[in-house]
DNA sequence: TGATAAAGTAAGTGTTTACTTACTTCGCGT
DNA sequence: ACGCGAAGTAAGTAAACACTTACTTTATCA
């Protein structure tokens, strides 16, 4: 009746049992005997796998913070050309169907960042500072090239995610996906759509500039009506 | 030296004692006694006075719901005319300081919309989503002025929220600003600039004759350059 | 084929929690 | 001035909590 496993196969399926649980109920909701029922095991197990309950949710933390392969995704997007309608707009989507993928990590990382401090700001320099440091440099090019205006490219970059962020944290966290649907190709688009028509110089037509093919033919007719 | 006030004082007191503790440490992560303590009374009078910690705890975020005068101003200053620049700008910084203001709410906003699930969504309706229909509203009356592209309003009306709410939790709960601090002016007139900005229709309103040309062309298809 | 080390568990431990009970102190109306 | 109801409290209780101990089972390899 009790399937044996090795030691690293359970101490992977407790981690994303209590993973799981963690998110949906934070950390002080979540019970280490609910952890040990829902991976199958007696609770003595689970504090032979990890020294304490703390340090179960910091492993946690830790891999999701370690093992996920975004920064690379976002850099790949930004260097791999295109209009800038059509990185920003992937940008924006890569987020969308990302965080909707797995609701559980959004609900975990805002636990997190609510319940404890120190984390949160570890976190957020791990997790979120990456983004903001690779678009904002990416801003701070358009701006030297003349495409986009000379703002806070930190301000702006924030801005743009801040839109896309909180429509999520609206549609998922508050239950905003109960009263309407949003297609998420949709939303990038028109997110993206205002973001990058509100960046663009004054002067549009300065698209000449010996570097890369960035030309700035973009989206500002990005509007979609349906 | 124990102080005797009345019910209603007493009350009162209590819930502003409860409602800091749990907008630092969440529901769960506070204890009656705490609330006690920092109540300078004893936990059973506390018990006299609400009859269980749930009942203190809704009790709380109720009477945050219903007696701030949040909505009156931002309709006011819909309302109070000026430029768009100005309206929007307007929004922006009531809402960045005004959050600063306290912090505190903020958090324990935030808590419950992880903690609880259907209060969150209560939460959104009455807190949040009056926001949302006003500047949506406002919106719809830009764009059929011709003044603003024809996007969905209340997907632009969370953009724009979205920019403003997204940098002050990153300030505020991730500890942004300990590594800079931010002019709540500035930002906001950044911020409001770039949606504005984004919003405005250049000469692109033709006319409405049932069929305007310029849907046909959507910005996500526009061709590639590599 | 055992010896052994690790997987697994039943049944605890002390502590903390939300909540009570049984009692004392005091302001106030008559 | 005195009685009564309400403010206030010391000292609990049962349940839930994170974590332990002492023990049994089983895969693996010399």
């Amino acid at each position: 009746m009790p399937v044996r496993l090795s030691a690293l196969d359970r101490r992977r399926q407790i981690m994303r049992s209590a993973s799981g649980l963690f998110a949906r109920r934070g950390y002080r909701g979540t019970t280490t005997r609910e952890i040990a029922q829902r991976a199958g095991i007696n609770e003595a197990l689970l504090f032979r796998h990890f020294p304490s309950k703390q340090k179960l949710y910091w492993t946690i933390i830790e891999e999701l913070c370690s093992a996920r392969g975004r920064r690379l995704k976002i850099k790949k997007i930004l260097d791999g050309g295109g209009s800038d309608f059509e990185v920003f707009a992937a940008i924006a989507r890569e987020f969308l169907v990302r965080n909707a993928r797995d609701t559980e990590l959004t609900r975990l990382l805002w636990f997190t960042a609510l319940e404890n401090h120190k984390l949160s700001q570890r976190f957020f320099r791990t997790f979120v500072a990456v983004y903001y440091e690779a678009l904002a440099a990416h801003i701070r090019r358009r701006v030297s090239d003349g495409a986009f205006r000379n703002v806070d490219p930190l301000l702006s970059a924030r801005g743009f995610f801040g839109m896309v962020v909180y429509h999520f944290l609206v549609q998922e966290l508050f239950g905003g996906s109960k009263y309407q649907k949003f297609d998420p190709e949709l939303v990038a688009s028109t997110l993206a759509g205002i973001w990058l028509k509100g960046m663009q110089g004054p002067a549009e037509r300065t698209n000449s500039n010996g570097h890369n093919g960035h030309s700035v033919r973009l989206g500002k007719r990005s509007n979609h009506e349906n």
